[in-house]
DNA sequence: TTATAGCTTGTTAGCGCTACCAATCTTGCA
DNA sequence: TGCAAGATTGGTAGCGCTAACAAGCTATAA
């Protein structure tokens, strides 16, 4: 009677297996494995081994309902690229899973379905949303949720808004960044494609082109800019415009991958090689970069790091909501990557050995 | 001291509190939410409608902490289409989250990297293991999960294997729908592009596509038959030589979304117009079909769907196999679709009213 | 009417973990 | 040496839910 085996056929290693083990109490272990201090070196070591030793890995279920900081998280996205959805969701999971959080999923279409969808997850329950692009940047959207009284986290925010908290890159200093590149292979004539012009990003990161170009003493050339929406199709019409001038841009930087794609597809089109005869980037790194062909230089943006981040970020801020603390608003800042691939060479075509950075030798 | 608050500043409803409102026992509460007969039908209404005053919405973590069917699920994959995983992602996500599974994701490169992989699961505890393609199709994977005595369910298996459960489409058949209606459309010299030779996924879409073709008379010109590897540039390279042909086919189809649109590239470098002088049609509807221009007709296969359907099949199969019972394989097949969007059109090009049918009135 | 079966409800006892507090053991310092 | 303060451990009591059994109830048959 003493030691039941349980309801179950029941083989799974307990805190309390653990405990007899190494012939301490559960609670020892319990401190050990959750990294508290106060914990003799030496103890702690042995209740490792046996950890160890024993496989054992602890019940989140059970820790979550004792801890209380089960919390019900929800997801709300609307339509962005399906490639960044997924690394995004990875990264929520894995981190949700481990920190025993139950995960809601809506999608809305665009800013106005929002409050079905977030009025439905208050419903059921939820305690605190994450928002995907665009949605982190709609301001209306945030008001929805201030409203609501919910607490929430914008992953990838282009708008700096300093009364939520987020997780994003810096696309300013990125756009700027990827420009200062294509300077750097030789390029002057440099077109730019827009993203839609509802998305605050679009305009960051043309600003951040902008900036690059002026502080290298470049003009822009107004007729080579383009107004895109994200859409491949979008990418190829107004790439189309750009390298149907006399005097073509030599590059063209795409607010996205998906346009950068349809940019490709356009100078195809126009009997253009790329890059030997027009180098084109994106801008996301989504699976789209890699599955077309040549595959696309872009930026990358560490998305399944940063949607880990923002569910730890929500959990804190969920726990600091319940216990009626006030929440001081975090924005965390990642760092982007620029990822060179084949779509981008030279000026000169890539019989030049690619001067992979400024020399001046 | 009878009723503490709880731990937590705490406002969370429990079953207890539609226990008491309603004034049964929180037993008979539980009975009610799990849909479990044996509650008479009045008391059932009461304590529905007071769970929907109450917004009561069950704590997960406890549930399963009580009934032992937590289980920590492995989700192997191996570079799918990331438009894949996305979808698989979300019909896993909502389906686990709902059954309070954990979730435990590995990547891996190809079968040989999955030992590596399922070692690492095993270690960390996992009951059981969920299989995307090409894994689900692989039978060495099989093999090794079957060693390890790890309960698994693959998802979109081509190669049907009476000892494995799996959740998947007919691939034969779709293959065989979509080269019908290529035929309905009026085509006759119809293009393939066949798949990466270690999938046997590539051999089930062939044969479908062979059948069809038969089936309605048509003789398979070989000249017309393309060997790709999935990737956009095979796709691309497959077309390009295929529509050099100086009969050349009028409709093309590829084994797979990513391929076709290497495909339509590889008809616009021609300075073929799509679909106008060229159909390309796909399969999969990955995100690929409708990012590229023009979207692509595909075949679509409920992935979400399946995805989720496969998280129950586990699910069943790790209770069976914790309490001793043997369980039976399961094969769900579900139903694809043809998905038409303007990739295809009739043989004489769009101008014609597109047959919807082969019409005999 | 009483026995019998079947239906409906309640009671008890955990599931595995950790918050909280109490008990014990160190250590440093007067 | 004695004692307070700190470090380290253990005990108890639940988190919210449900299996398993027990008890009450209703309807049917004898």
């Amino acid at each position: 009677m003493a030691r039941k085996i349980g309801r179950r056929g029941g083989n799974i290693v307990t805190i309390h297996d653990v405990a007899r083990h190494v012939g301490v109490s559960p609670m020892t272990v319990s401190r050990v494995i959750n990294g508290e201090k106060n914990v003799r070196e030496e103890t702690r070591a042995k209740v490792m081994a046996s950890v160890e030793e024993l496989r054992y890995s602890p019940n989140l279920a059970a820790r979550s309902l004792a801890t209380q900081d089960s919390a019900r998280i929800g997801l709300l996205y609307s339509n962005p690229s399906v490639a960044f959805l997924s690394e995004f969701l990875l990264g929520i999971l894995s981190e949700s899973s481990q920190s025993g959080a139950q995960l809601l999923i809506e999608s809305c279409e665009g800013p106005e379905g929002a409050t079905v969808a977030l009025e439905k997850m208050k419903a059921a329950g939820c305690d605190g949303v994450i928002l995907s692009p665009p949605l982190s940047d709609s301001s209306r959207v945030a008001k929805i949720l201030k409203e609501m009284n919910l607490p929430f986290v914008g992953v990838a925010m282009a708008r700096p808004d300093p009364t939520v908290s987020c997780v994003t890159i810096d696309d300013l200093k990125a756009a700027s960044a990827m420009t200062r590149r294509l300077i750097e292979l030789g390029h002057t004539r440099i077109g730019f494609i827009k993203g839609h012009p509802n998305a605050y990003a679009s305009q960051i990161r043309y600003e951040g082109f902008e900036a690059a170009m002026k502080k290298a003493g470049l003009e822009i050339d107004q007729s080579f800019v383009g107004q895109g929406y994200f859409t491949y199709r979008s990418g190829f019409d107004a790439a189309e415009r750009l390298l149907s001038h006399k005097t073509r841009p030599t590059a063209i930087f795409a607010s996205n991958d998906d346009m950068a794609a349809g940019a490709v597809a356009a100078a195809h089109r126009l009997g253009l090689e790329v890059p030997d005869q027009v180098t084109v980037v994106g801008f996301d790194d989504t699976a789209m970069a890699s599955s077309v062909w040549p595959e696309l230089t872009t930026v990358r943006q560490p998305i399944s790091d940063m949607a880990g981040l923002s569910v730890r970020l929500l959990l804190d801020q969920i726990k600091a909501h319940r216990s009626g603390r006030s929440f001081e608003a975090v924005r965390e800042v990642r760092d982007f990557s620029l990822i060179e691939r084949q779509s981008s060479a030279n000026v000169a075509g890539p019989d030049y050995a690619p001067a992979k950075r400024a020399s001046d030798s």
